[in-house]
RNA sequence: GGGAGCGUGCCGGAAUCGGUAGACGGACUCGACUCAAAAUCGAGCGCCUUCGGGCAUGUGGGUUCGAGUCCCACCGCUCCCACCA
């Protein structure tokens, strides 16, 4: 016998890498194809031109998936594109001179590279880059799809305008401290025109339907219905009154979640930015006002939302009349109240609502309770407003009645009576789509003097990005200065007329790419309705927590739209999602210069040290970055280890949905188990044995057993039932990978031990289990045992018998039968002892084993049990 | 303030329905092999113990023959929303 062979990766990957793409075997099978189809899905990164640990695990996550379905017998459609409009290729285009495309179809060119040695199996015959006028055309005529249904609109409005990027973003594009997510700045509020699409008029479906989606994580449906935020309330109207206190026939709407309270509304608060605020303004309270107005407007957003904040506001010198008690209350403004929310209006209820409370206090208007605790009539707050239900008081018709009582009827007659209806409220705002920025996806549409705002016709589309700009970053969208660009005839009356110089948010490119990789290539539409019909929804798809609102909500209102266009059959295009976890890695930090120190000049782990000052160093795991010089590479990982081990490592250390820690000693040691299966299989052959001459897969049942062959078949179905159960269920690839592992360690005991059938099943079995996880070596080692080896793989001509084109293996549940089982002997539900049994023993005989036991023996000491609780195959709990 | 999730050995983490807590891996300790080291193989590895056992899944109660799992209260951490009327 020849020297044991080592395991090296390299080589083993590049070799299968190679020729699984010279014989397509990742190809996406044709639409005629009888399997059952399955669609296993990434977000598609950012290509920023390096591939981070983030990208690997997500991929992973999904390529396992994918792999799996197949051996399943699954058509599967696993595809694989680029987000590829942005900002850092402006950015660099800005600080170097690069051509954006030219630097975005680069870095793709790298980062696909970088992914194909992962060894994913993508089509990448159906890749897309939505910078490619080829995607981008069509994101252009869905753009005039939405136009069309009237669902995108140019509207006025407060929006949030980053200082950093120099362009507005939408809301969910702003985090909760008021900051950008891609700049991190600090955002300010400005009155713009801009470009919306209508996503509020889905807002109830969008929050109805979040219960349907019961494949999602309920964090992540939890964060949509907070987003979305309905209220359930009414709309009353306020009669204004002119200076001579006559109805002026006008009127303020108000919304509010409890109208039951508007007895006790003691004034009418307006928004600073409200419209009519300088209409209704009195002449002597102007100055005032103004001055009011012009302090709000220089505090920033997050000042001025901030909860602690002292509630300001004044007068402006009108009245109104109370709708429901007649009275007349005065009209103030204050900055507490949003112009954007609701109708901009509030009215002024101190006694239930703590805010009008404060300001009540505050400025000395009146507080009248008009609900009180059932069975008191105590005044029912002290220092702060009563916001429980009640009994009503001082509500004229309503006294005595509970207030959930009242809030209906209330809302009856003010309907009935015309100054209110029932209204639901939402928190989400209508999407901003437009950017003041070059690397987007064009608006197609032309401003044209004499007929507005008009659509490019469709076969004028794409409306290109011209190329060859000098980017300056600064005084608006570059776009906006090309006149030869800008300058178009009207489509419609032909005069003078301007394009549209905003770009898309390349969001809207990205709500709707799943589509597109069902029929990547069609040229006269974005997709086929049937094609989308049958690949989608998504059946799994994989990506970060971070797009918990923004990519899904976007994605999941584009897809209603579309198919209320009739353009798809579906209402959701994502049936199951998985949020992965970060991948973290350890990270040292010195307490007194705040200075982060790279692993690699750490000289000692267990006393790390900062090589400048020697100042012993703060040891956390924190998420990969630059800036904390504790990113891990993974290039240089599968150098090292090959992809193999990096894809089993990302995949064991955590379960998906959580954080990750990165340790190099544990890819040691996923590097050696997968080392133990290149020795298991080597010895195996030594040994002669061989799956070229395998019979069938029933073989190894078929024969007389011995123990050894008994208990190995049992580790090899048990291995079966647990893998499929942990994949195909909750997705545990963590447990998953465990349980390859004990099946190795079954292997390693027994493997010699036993006949040839039941040795080729359990190596057959180890193979085809390990595939989804480690392609590479389970193809690499499938083949040798099929006599084919690394040298002369295969004969040319002969068919290729890749072992991702086996069929997964079939779960044999006699083999996971046992003859005798241990028993557990409870006393007082306190395990004492166990008791090997006959399995099929019935209840009374265990009943009557487990008393005859010593263990009853000694812990009963002669007493008989009151009661005996026999649980069969499992246990027997003796209460004395 | 509202909501969601989570607290298990030295560490990552296991534990269908309430039924032997700590699977699997890492780290560590000891042993074999070696001139030595690495690799590999074997053993040990929650805490206490008078070696009978006792105590252990954030804390305190409860339900149950039996609780990591169910219920109540509390403590701590993470995330989302938040002057949203």
């Amino acid at each position: 016998m020849s020297e044991p062979s080592r395991y090296e990766p390299a080589a083993i990957e590049a070799r299968w890498q190679r020729r699984w793409q010279e014989l397509r075997l990742d190809a996406t099978p044709a639409d005629s194809d009888g399997r059952p189809p399955f669609y296993a899905l990434s977000m598609f990164p950012y290509p920023s031109g390096t591939l981070h640990m983030g990208h690997v695990r997500n991929y992973v996550i999904t390529d396992v998936i994918a792999r799996l379905q197949r051996l399943r017998g699954h058509a599967v459609l696993h595809p694989m594109g680029w987000d590829g409009f942005g900002l850092p290729a402006e950015n660099a285009a800005i600080e170097r001179g690069s051509d954006p495309a030219e630097w975005t179809d680069r870095n793709i060119a790298q980062m696909r590279a970088q992914l194909q040695r992962l060894g994913l199996s993508i089509d990448w015959e159906r890749e897309v880059a939505t910078c490619h006028a080829d995607y981008y055309r069509w994101t252009q005529w869905l753009f005039l799809q939405f136009l069309d249904a009237g669902l995108a609109y140019r509207g006025e409005a407060l929006v949030n305008w980053d200082p950093v990027d120099q362009t507005v973003l939408a809301n969910e594009q702003v985090d909760g401290e008021g900051r950008s997510w891609r700049s991190g700045a600090l955002v300010e509020k400005r009155r713009l025109r801009q470009w919306f699409l209508r996503i509020t008029a889905y807002a109830g479906e969008l929050l109805d339907d979040l219960p349907k989606l019961e494949g999602w994580p309920e964090r992540v449906r939890t964060m949509q219905a907070n987003w979305i935020g309905r209220s359930t309330g009414a709309e009353l109207q306020f009669p204004l009154l002119d200076a001579d206190g006559q109805p002026s026939g006008e009127h303020l709407t108000v919304f509010t979640t409890r109208p039951e309270t508007v007895y006790g509304a003691s004034y009418v608060v307006l928004a600073p930015e409200h419209g009519l605020v300088a209409s209704l303004t009195s002449a002597d309270r102007r100055q005032n006002v103004t001055a009011f107005i012009d302090l709000v407007g220089r505090q920033s957003e997050q000042e001025r939302t901030a909860e602690d904040r002292p509630k300001r506001g004044v007068p402006i010198g009108a009245h109104v009349r109370n709708p429901a008690s007649g009275e007349v209350i005065p009209l103030w403004i204050a900055d507490y109240v949003l112009a954007d929310y609701g109708t901009g209006v509030v009215m002024g209820v101190p006694a239930h609502d703590q805010r009008d409370f404060l300001f009540a206090r505050q400025y000395e208007l009146p507080v009248r309770q008009v609900i009180i605790p059932e069975g008191s009539d105590e005044h029912a707050f002290e220092g702060g407003a009563w916001l429980e239900n009640g009994v009503m008081i001082h509500s004229g018709p309503y006294d005595g009645l509970a207030s959930p009582e009242a809030k209906q009827r209330i809302v009856a007659d003010a309907e009935a009576a015309g100054w209110g209806r029932a209204r639901l409220q939402y928190r989400l705002r209508d999407w901003l789509i437009s950017r003041q920025r070059y690397w987007g996806c064009p608006i197609p549409v032309i401003h044209c003097p004499s007929c507005g705002v008009v659509p490019v016709p469709e076969d004028q589309l794409p409306v290109r990005l011209p190329t060859g700009l000098r980017l300056e970053g600064r005084g608006g969208s570059p776009l906006a200065k090309l006149e030869d660009w800008v300058a178009v005839p009207c489509p419609e009356c032909g005069a003078a007329a301007r394009r549209e110089t905003d770009t898309m948010d390349t969001f809207m490119c990205s709500s709707w790419y799943y589509l597109r990789y069902a029929d990547a290539h069609n040229d006269s539409l974005p997709f086929e309705r049937a094609a989308v019909d049958r690949w989608l929804p998504v059946d799994q798809y994989v990506g970060g927590i971070e797009h918990a609102i923004l990519h899904l909500l976007y994605s999941r209102f584009f897809t209603r739209v579309l198919r209320d266009r009739g353009l798809l059959g579906f209402d959701e295009p994502f049936a199951r999602l998985l949020t992965q976890g970060m991948v973290q890695a350890i990270t040292y930090r010195n307490p007194h210069t705040g200075r982060y120190v790279a692993p690699a000049d750490v000289v000692d782990a267990n006393d790390p040290r900062d090589p400048v000052d020697g100042q012993r160093l703060e040891v956390s795991f924190d998420k990969m970055s630059k800036s904390k010089h504790n990113g891990v590479d993974p290039g240089a990982v599968i150098e090292r280890y090959g992809a193999d081990t990096a894809r089993m490592f990302i995949l064991f250390k955590a379960p998906p949905e959580k954080d990750l820690e990165w340790e190099d000693a544990d890819v040691e040691g996923q590097f050696r188990f997968l080392q133990r299966i290149w020795r298991l299989v080597e010895a195996a052959q030594a040994r002669g044995l061989s799956l070229a001459a395998a019979g069938v897969e029933g073989d190894a049942a078929a024969v007389e057993l011995t123990e050894p062959e008994r208990e190995l078949r049992r580790a090899v179905h048990t291995a079966i039932q647990e893998v499929s159960a942990d994949l195909l269920g909750s997705l545990q690839c963590n447990t998953a990978v465990s349980e390859l592992m004990k099946l190795a360690n079954a292997m390693a005991t027994h493997l010699e031990a036993v006949g040839e059938p039941v040795a080729r099943e359990a190596l057959r079995s180890l193979l085809l289990l390990l595939a989804p996880f480690a392609p590479h070596l389970a193809e690499e080692l499938w083949q040798r045992l099929h006599g084919h080896t690394s040298d002369a793989p295969q004969a040319d001509g002969a068919a290729f018998e890749s072992v991702h084109r086996q069929r997964w293996p079939q779960l044999d549940e006699a083999a996971l039968r046992r003859d005798t089982i241990p028993l557990v002997i409870q006393v007082k539900g306190k395990v004492r002892g166990s008791l090997e049994v006959p399995a099929d023993c019935d209840a009374a005989t265990l009943e009557r084993l487990a008393l005859a036991s010593e263990v009853a023996e000694r812990w009963l000491e002669g007493r008989p049990p009151r009661r005996v609780i026999v649980v069969p195959g499992k246990l027997v709990n003796l209460v004395p």
